[in-house]
DNA sequence: CCTCATAACTTGCAATATGCAAGCCCTCGA
DNA sequence: TCGAGGGCTTGCATATTGCAAGTTATGAGG
């Protein structure tokens, strides 16, 4: 049975394992949701070779997780990979997995932890769903990452396309 | 770079797929939640081949999630893969990657959606993390899971060995 | 108008990972 | 002593990934 047999699988984690468990795939959605959208952001960023990268958007918009959407550059016809529904969606698995990662597992080199601040009520919380300073959801939009092996600048979340 | 030189990665969302993110691991780490202990349990249940399916706990063993226990079978010494804490701590990915998949995908053969039902207050809720009847947080002692296209009854989750 | 640069791919081929089938080892129960 | 598992390992075929080079389309600069 390949990965993608498993799409249809009775189990809806073996559904979700078919989609979203190529290799990749999380960590495009991953960048994906930090705004990245175009193929050489991406390749830039993961390091994947780019027949790879071209087979997974590819696949990733077959399955309705990003939306290949054209636009202009500077008068040049150009087109990027936008989340949709689907691929915003995949928010509370990467939040499971940060979570799980930052618990168990250990950098290469130490690095302060990756946190989620809250705008709502403006406090940093472990990346979780839910915020552990005031115990309200995370609405999408209130959503920041801090990421300090990247930036001390809290990065916004992308909005997915309608 | 290979999914395995992911796990130094400074991102803990990199870090977790690099060890989670092995075709089968989330499988087997799935059955291991709901108590499948044996090699050859794990074979039949999930298809998977016996030279891959060695190798993934091997690999698992050695990172932590699975520990290799021995115990005897009517005299026989065998020995069985049990789930430690941090396997045991996959389960808001589980939880996570089933909401999701029940969202986004759908089955080959229609059937019952997957539930969680919450011993403290008894009532089923969709998978994740909190009841959405009473709102606390589930224990996992608390958990059951309802897979309507395996059985009938639900199933308590798996103990991780101390 | 010609050249160059760039984004976004495609293609060819080598290296890995996966799948299938067969075989091995150990122990118990008959 | 023999046979039947469980739990692997080994060999070989197929599929997936990675790297490097080539392709196409467009627009900016000269």
């Amino acid at each position: 049975m390949t990965t993608r047999e498993q799409v249809s699988a009775p189990c809806p984690i073996g559904r979700a394992v078919g989609l979203l468990g190529e290799r990749w795939t999380l960590l495009i959605l991953r960048n994906a949701n930090l705004g990245t959208t175009r193929f050489d952001a991406f390749r830039s960023e993961l390091g994947i070779a780019d027949n790879i990268l071209s087979n997974r958007l590819a696949r990733m918009v077959d399955a309705g997780l990003l939306a290949r959407v054209p636009y202009r550059d500077g008068g040049r016809p150009r087109h990027e990979y936008r989340l949709t529904a689907a691929g915003a969606d995949v928010l509370p698995v990467l939040h499971a997995l940060a979570a799980w990662g930052q618990e168990h597992t250990k950098p290469g080199e130490p690095s302060a932890p990756m946190q989620v601040i809250h705008r709502a009520c403006d406090h940093a919380t472990a990346p979780s769903d839910i915020c552990d300073h005031c115990g309200e959801p995370i609405r999408r939009e209130d959503e920041l990452w801090l990421r300090p092996w990247r930036s001390a600048e809290p990065f916004p979340l992308a909005e997915p396309v309608a």
